[in-house]
DNA sequence: TATTGTTATACTCTATAACTATA
DNA sequence: TATAGTTATAGAGTATAACAATA
């Protein structure tokens, strides 16, 4: 099937996963709107990384690719919200920890309840199974937490 | 296998597009180093986007889902660059037509060249007949011209 | 009056640089 | 001296509002 713009060349992978991410985020910012105001892509994409025991805002920003600055002001809004706390590091009087509230962990839940929703619709839309191979093949790209791209010898 | 981050739960699926469109920008912006500098994701979105015959700046600006504003801007560039001509369209005094040039035709194939290649690279790791579903997964979640996308309600 | 495009301005997100406090 | 975090500032990307010219 062409359309005018690609002619007969495929559609760019890039405007498929554009599309997929500009769902998903119109999905969650009406989750913001009903129940998390002000909350962005960035706030959430920190509440479902943040581990049960909180972790140190220098470990935060190299786990998610911010740096330390990005981070300290993508976290303030979330501290303002209730969502996080950030205490002082016992074993460290210059560190400090980045930990989930009860409100926090209660958009964690959310969050992942509506991803959980969307993949649902779209594994009904395209049939389980085939949406069960997509999501694989998009888990087996990403290697380890810290993983590079080009690393071919991945153990499945 | 779990991790300490998600524990039993499952990876996001925000995370694992964001990861390959993270590779994917990596990988397109070694191409602006090379040989393009100055472009951008949004340069090649546009690129990408732009029919033979050239558009009006109102048409695009509405297939792309940018305002008319952030499009001039983002055609700015193209068009310092020598990468589309902005011309008056005879039928309408007031309209203007964004058309690309060679040079713009030239980037337009690298980039297909390089998301091509990236697109090989991902179905050689997980196998061909997986990667063809996966990209055929996330074609058929895009609709026709007039679908809507995941339209899922939030529950307050 | 509606539409095409422009000018002006502001907000979100992230970065680099320079700094303070503690180790 | 090196590390954890902060303050200040800048840039990219996109939006809204107000405007100009043409239909």
């Amino acid at each position: 099937m062409s359309d005018p713009v690609n002619g007969d060349r495929p559609v760019p992978v890039t405007a498929l996963l554009e599309q997929a991410m500009t769902w998903i985020r119109d999905d969650l910012y009406a989750l913001s709107d009903a129940r998390f105001p002000g909350l962005r892509m960035r706030h959430y994409r920190l509440l479902v990384m943040l581990p049960p025991d909180g972790e140190r805002l220098s470990r935060l920003a190299a786990h998610s690719g911010l740096t330390k600055q990005a981070l300290a002001q993508a976290l303030a809004p979330l501290e303002d919200g209730g969502y996080v706390e950030v205490l002082p590091d016992a074993s460290d009087g210059r560190a400090r920890l980045v930990r989930l509230t009860d409100r926090g962990r209660e958009a964690d839940e959310a969050v992942r309840g509506r991803l959980d929703a969307v993949e649902r619709d779209w594994a009904r839309r395209v049939g389980e199974e085939r949406y069960a191979v997509a999501r694989g093949v998009l888990a087996d790209l990403a290697p380890g937490p810290a993983g590079s791209p080009a690393a071919v010898t991945v153990e499945e």
